[in-house]
RNA sequence: GGCGCCAUAGCCAAGUGGCUAAGGCACGGGCCUGCAAAGCCCUGAUCCCCGGUUCGAAUCCGGGUGGCGCCUCCA
């Protein structure tokens, strides 16, 4: 398997740190709000990464966390009166419910930052007793950047010249300097105990301290394999994740550190301070999940993806094909493994997951399935190892695996698909005594339904346009 | 300003020095079909521009042009 490490910036051979062991720790989301289409792409990337690293048997320990303690989410608190853990776990819900949809698997562990405190006043204590931490009049204690003679070497992106941008520069030591703790501000802001007084947790701390709580290694060199986040998590985040972790235990966070490309809509970044975010669950509401899957499963996770409905339609075709092959060998169950397909498969996935190559694997296995179907159409063994091929092709890009044809009926109600069949039923008939006038009337009138038919072997079938 | 990414057929998108530059969508032709649909077959690119290295470059180097990202909360 080889990973393209954002820190080497180049493509290398990934040997885990303990033999066939892998920990993975991703970024999650901060639950202030609905999740957008660029959640849903960091999560299917690295959900992907998960089931390459398990289909080529690594034992994977996957943890994503949910930050809920955050300005924005005081914010909303402010904005809508209600309470920090009405508001956190209701996004928290709201996210799992669209990863679901998405067929993301649900991560190992899913820390919360209210949980994690106690790891993160240890993680900062240390910090302290090192040297690496000092603390303001006003109770905020800040990370000493220029202690660390190792700070920026990971993403390589901090600024010569002072960070103009940074907050609060007057109080602190150095502009690049940041938050470990953030003292209680009184009335409308968060508190929690802790042993340097009331107050709430920053943010780079939170990762760092959790992922020391739940996988950390303790006697390596990395305390885990792989860190994953979106592209814009490198620096700041990443860079301060690991010089925390790094002064505190004097180990490097990660082995490897893996970033996802940016959804992109209209060419530009796709954020809420733009206006142009798209909230999975509204894209939900016009595409099936699965179709969204596999349309932002289409780019390579590295390259930034430009979201159009068009390509998305494209994409969906491209899915289509697949169901159709499936509806061929549909009710049969035996299963006939076909390494070699697996293997063919599987390789791309490898190199650092390239799904182009993968996904050309997939068509050129529905062509020839198609073409050997045609040819022995009541060959059992095919259609068994057929069935297995898709079921592997779902295992390991999570696109495949439902039911054929309810895939192609989906917002279909009971109703009108009672009346869909009535009306095949009369067409059927009508064909049988050569109406061909009558025939093809009803089948317009089901076209101005939506409704295409299709004459197979088997009987007509149909499906949502 | 600092750091970095990208530019391949109408569209999406692989390819990182060497047989005829993957694959998908769209378009056109064919087989099949009562006609369709589906499926299968056929059809399309001198790889942004200029220069260099090399026997040989989409692929490496230099210089342009154009687009994007991070540096401030952000997946």
């Amino acid at each position: 398997m080889t990973i393209y490490d954002s820190h080497l910036k180049k493509k290398i051979e990934f040997k885990p740190i303990k033999d066939k062991e892998v920990r993975i720790y991703v970024c999650g989301p901060t639950v202030y709000d609905d999740a957008h289409l660029g959640h849903a792409r960091s999560s299917i990337s690295f959900d992907l990464l998960r089931r390459t690293l398990e289909a080529l048997g690594y034992k994977v320990t996957f943890v994503k966390n949910f930050t809920d303690i955050d300005d924005k989410i005081i914010n909303k608190m402010n904005s809508t009166g209600k309470s920090l853990k009405e508001i956190t776990e209701h996004y928290i819900n709201s996210y799992l419910a669209d990863m679901e949809a998405l067929n993301i698997k649900r991560a190992d562990i899913e820390p919360k930052a209210t949980e994690s405190l106690e790891a993160m006043f240890e993680l900062i204590q240390k910090l302290i007793d090192k040297g690496y931490a000092y603390k303001l009049s006003n109770g905020d204690i800040y990370f000493d950047v220029s202690k660390d003679k190792e700070y920026c070497k990971l993403s390589n992106k901090c600024q010569e010249d002072e960070g103009i941008h940074r907050i609060d520069t007057e109080s602190k030591k150095n502009p690049a300097d940041f938050a470990l703790w953030k003292a209680c501000k009184g009335e409308g802001d968060v508190c929690f105990d802790s042993p340097f007084g009331k107050g709430r947790p920053g943010w780079h701390i939170e990762c760092s301290a959790m992922i020391k709580k739940y996988i950390a290694y303790t006697d390596t060199k990395y305390q885990i394999d792989i860190h994953g986040g979106g592209a814009d998590l490198f620096f700041p985040h990443h860079e301060n994740e690991e010089a925390q972790t790094f002064c505190a235990y004097n180990q490097h966070l990660a082995k490897y550190w893996m970033h996802n490309g940016f959804v992109n809509i209209n060419g530009e970044k796709m954020s809420k301070s733009l206006g142009n975010s798209f909230f999975v669950k509204d894209a939900l509401k016009h595409y099936p999940g699965e179709v969204l899957r596999f349309y932002l499963l289409s780019t390579h996770y590295k390259a930034p993806l430009n979201f159009s409905e068009e390509d998305l339609i494209a994409s969906k075709k491209r899915l289509d094909k697949l169901y159709r092959l499936k509806k061929r060998v549909y009710a049969i169950n035996k299963k006939q493994q076909d390494k070699e397909f697996e293997k063919k498969l599987l390789e791309p996935m490898k190199d650092n997951l390239n799904i182009s190559k993968a996904l050309a694997v997939v068509d050129e296995f529905v062509k020839n399935a198609n073409e050997e179907l045609d040819k022995n159409p009541k060959d059992k063994n095919l259609k068994q190892k057929i069935i297995s091929n898709i079921e592997f092709i779902n295992k390991l890009l999570g696109v495949g695996g439902s039911d054929a044809y309810k895939y192609f009926q989906e917002g279909i109600d009971k109703e009108t698909k009672i009346k869909i069949e009535e009306l095949i039923k009369k067409r059927d008939e009508a064909k049988k005594e050569k109406n061909y006038e009558l025939a093809d009337k009803i089948r317009n009138e089901l076209k101005q339904m939506g409704i295409m038919l299709q004459d197979t072997p088997n009987g007509t079938v149909w499906e949502k346009v």
